[in-house]
DNA sequence: TGAATATAGTAGCAATTGCTATTATATCCT
DNA sequence: AGGATATAATAGCAATTGCTACTATATTCA
């Protein structure tokens, strides 16, 4: 019965991300494009490559997560002026206001899915969980070093 | 910051799912493969229309699904006696010799995510995530109720 | 210097998924 | 009974993803 874990955490990601692609349906913007709009929030002018490692897809994947969120004007590529093989990423003004109504939304869904957990509760989830994600992401990185 | 759970739920499973997948990358089978035979193992007999809800996958999706794990000799399709439209769903027992030495798999992969935790913190942990996915999964039933 | 190697990003192809429409069968209702 | 509607499963198409190979540029080191 141990591979409960897993499961339910997958199961619960699973809802999270249908609960908000249904409420930016109209938008345009998935789960996923949002969690990369955030973390280019907090690092802009970053690389596509360090970007692909952060939201943990594979480069040519984040390129073309990109080149759609450039399409839509929400995300800009300025060349790198150290590296001309490489591309800064940065956030256009478009974002900037989606972020707002994004994160009010993101809010929202986030104290529907922990209501009735004290604030206690919700933080000790949250800390129980980055614990096993350390485990987890530890583990895979060992593997990497074993493979190069 | 209180998107922070949703994150980190999704981070959490997908690596759960990628080390999953990098240990059973011989045998051919995914995460999502072996949770629709584990499901599978529990309710045989079951048609896809049920399983396929069962998992949260479109029926069309299911159905390809089954499509490569027949091709693999693992599941097996027979008609209905009560309805010729439907499939009942069976494991073959090449599937039964499998799931011996996935499980033990998935419990090693459980023990090293759950490590540090004790008991009690472990019980705990899932008994969160229950509540925050009961809490995700009734607002999706009220939603699809409110669209019907 | 300059040849070997590494790195940033992208294109082609194959696999997987879901939306929409379709076929075959079952059920409901008059 | 039999016509309208619902349901089980599947096919066509488009979107997304990753593997592999490739181009362009940077770095390393003899």
């Amino acid at each position: 019965m141990s591979e409960t874990i897993g499961f339910l955490l997958n199961d619960t990601a699973r809802l999270f991300r249908r609960s908000f692609n249904a409420r930016t349906k109209g938008s345009g913007i998935t789960a996923l494009q949002w969690r990369l709009i955030t973390y280019l929030k907090r690092h802009e002018g970053i690389r596509q490559g360090p970007l692909a490692e952060l939201i943990e897809v594979e480069p040519i994947t984040l390129s073309r997560m990109v080149d759609r969120l450039v399409e839509a004007e929400l995300v800009e590529r300025r060349a790198d002026p150290a590296d001309r093989r490489a591309w800064q990423l940065y956030l256009t003004p478009r974002a900037g206001d989606l972020l707002g109504g994004m994160r009010d939304m993101a809010d929202a869904l986030t104290a529907e899915a922990t209501e009735g957990l004290t604030a206690a509760e919700r933080d000790q989830l949250v800390e129980l969980v980055e614990r096993v994600r350390a485990n987890l992401s530890r583990r895979i990185c060992q593997k990497e070093k074993e493979t190069a």
